[in-house]
DNA sequence: CCTGCTCGGTTGCAAATCGAAACCGACCCA
DNA sequence: TGGGTCGGTTTCGATTTGCAACCGAGCAGG
């Protein structure tokens, strides 16, 4: 990942990588469709149920129903009974949906940065100062925050062609 | 945004969110369909070609003329001529479109964590000292990580709605 | 017992979107 | 003249989506 400004200067340095060894695809394949993030987004704010998630979203029911089961068999949420007599599920985020923070984190501040004109509709804030967050890319071992312009993208251990 | 660990643990703090109000929606209104991520992920990568990117990601020519034209419409890309007789066009990032990177990194990290066995097929590394890079929520007025479970979310200043 | 309501879906169907392939115009080369 | 490249556009069948109707288990009121 090689990060270019609007002058488009090529600071390129991996070789070719072939799309088929790309954990971003790998990821977009899970959760890359109009609705899967959003219920995601809504099960981070604390909806659980069916018919919340349905209502705020106003996502076809036939079309929420088919991505819960596919978060379910991605593991991404588990359905846990909340009452028998008839029985009834909610939907809670696994470790690794809420893995996915990071990433919602991400596109929420992008939104803020390019189309909330009047401020961010929600912030993040520390929960022991109230100070507002940031994200940001950072070196373990310098352990100092790396600007776009710092970082290089490398082969890894998990790269099979090429 | 809260999260919630596996046991489902409630620590949601901010009262009902409108969607229509979130900036992940916002954000995902322009880049939340199957093709565009990969496509941005292409540019970042140092693919400007219409040809190449074509080729990388095998879709279809059609569909990658319209989301290239959408997202020269939002401004995440421009077309910079690059020869005259006959005009042709590149793509590259604006700094709008520079400006997902941390969102690409976050699903790039995601994958690596939840689907890439062997290791990582890329990893980022910091130019200076060549160490593997994290990503994290930092406090700039405590200067330091913060961990998921100490991250609040409130309402800003772009808040209409309730 | 009968009627109506909630929840969490499923089914059916029309409309929108996608994908593959053909085609195109401007230009190059032989 | 004939073919090839690049960056698309057009066409058309297949897939996916969105809407609305329906459903079954249970509950509540009369």
């Amino acid at each position: 990942m090689v990060v270019r400004g609007a002058a488009g200067r090529d600071e390129a340095v991996s070789e070719d990588i072939d799309a088929d060894v790309c954990s971003i695809a790998s990821t977009l394949d899970i959760i890359g469709d109009r609705w899967t993030l959003l219920i995601l987004r809504d099960v981070f704010r604390g909806a659980r149920r069916f018919s919340e998630i349905q209502a705020d979203l106003g996502i076809a029911k036939n079309l929420l129903s088919d991505r819960l089961s596919r978060l379910v068999d991605h593991e991404l949420l588990e359905r846990v009974p909340y009452q028998d007599r008839p029985v009834r599920y909610e939907y809670r985020l696994t470790q690794k949906g809420a893995d996915l923070s990071p990433a919602l984190i991400a596109l929420m501040r992008w939104g803020d940065r390019w189309y909330a004109a009047n401020g961010a509709p929600t912030v993040l804030v520390h929960d022991r100062c109230g100070a507002p967050l940031d994200q940001s890319v950072t070196c373990p071992s310098c352990n100092e925050i790396v600007g776009p312009g710092h970082i290089r993208s490398r082969p890894g251990p998990g790269r099979t062609r090429t």
